[in-house]
DNA sequence: AATTCGCCCTGTCGGC
DNA sequence: TGCCGACAGGGCGAAT
């Protein structure tokens, strides 16, 4: 699922292609996925307009317009293509897999592909998402900082002083400080696969309520945290299923991982069996070993 | 107030 | 081979 360094890879790669470029014309192929908004007339409203600036928060992306902005989250399947002018359709596009075919075209329109920008100069900019969990919100001007969905969310992880937040953490909270991690009022942007990466880091075990975490350990958590976004952002995401780069590839964080999607095979630090469980409704990876419940 | 639960959705996969 | 249930999970609103 897109988290905060798959959706920053997105960003940088769209920022030179759509920045100053004009919208020609628009086509919402999917009305529920627009919130806030009438479908009808989302074509209407975008035509004519520039896209000025491509920003992040947290797991969000916005592209800035002349007149609006419109906000996009990817969800978990969510996939934002740009083809370039006079790109060819590729059909081997959504079927790449990591280290082989590298697409060369436009993805393309499929039963998935729920909105489709065209550009001046020809180029093209999709949205697609199988799950549709993803969401389209057109907000009026630069106002998206105060919009219901944008206006809680916490600090941006990779600027935050881990040492300062880590004072803002509850002391009595009985959560499992995985659910804090997940929590985007706590930080913007960690999803499944960053927390459980984060907390092998700090050799935290996932289940420790938030109230047992020592000042020591709150700290090297946030600062886990930043180091496995960083990365993240690096290897330019984690693609097992659906995240692809705007020009198809995917990104190649997965084979770095320590324990997200390794559960049952062994630590890459002490070689011990890596247990999966659920913890915050969420599947969770772990090794037993190297993030003990209990403090020896 | 804090925390958990149920739901949305569809491609993929394991079992029989 | 084909059918079918289980599973993946971010975020929101309801329930506890």
């Amino acid at each position: 699922m897109p988290e905060l360094p798959e959706v920053e890879t997105i960003r940088r790669a769209l920022e030179k292609p759509l920045e100053g470029r004009r919208i020609v014309s628009a086509e919402l192929r999917l009305p529920r996925m627009l919130l806030g908004f009438p479908a009808a007339d989302l074509p209407k409203k975008l035509k004519g307009q520039r896209l000025r600036a491509v920003v992040r928060r947290g797991k969000y992306l916005i592209l800035e317009l002349d007149k609006d902005s419109l906000v996009i989250h990817l969800g978990m399947t969510g996939q934002l293509t740009y083809a370039a002018p006079d790109a060819p359709v590729d059909p081997r596009f959504r079927r790449t897999v990591t280290g082989m075919q590298k697409p060369y075209g436009a993805h393309p329109v499929d039963k998935h592909t729920h909105l489709l920008l065209r550009l001046d100069g020809g180029g093209k900019l999709m949205f697609r998402d199988p799950r549709t969990f993803g969401k389209i919100l057109l907000v009026p001007g630069k106002s998206w900082i105060d919009h219901p969905r944008l206006g809680k969310l916490g600090p941006e992880p990779l600027t935050m002083k881990p040492a300062a937040r880590a004072q803002d953490i509850p002391a009595t909270s009985t959560r499992p400080v995985k659910a804090l991690l997940l929590d985007q009022e706590f930080l913007a942007g960690v999803g499944n696969i960053y927390a459980d990466e984060a907390l092998f880091h700090a050799g935290i075990h996932p289940k420790r309520l938030v109230k047992s975490l020592k000042e020591s350990e709150k700290t090297a958590l946030l600062e886990a945290v930043k180091v496995v976004l960083r990365k993240g952002i690096k290897y330019q995401g984690t693609t097992f299923s659906d995240y692809r780069k705007p020009d198809g590839t995917s990104g190649t964080n997965f084979e770095r991982l320590m324990v997200y999607g390794r559960g049952g095979k062994p630590c890459r630090t002490c070689g011990t069996v890596l247990h999966k469980t659920v913890v915050a409704q969420r599947g969770t990876v772990f090794c037993p070993l190297c993030q003990p419940l209990k403090k020896k």
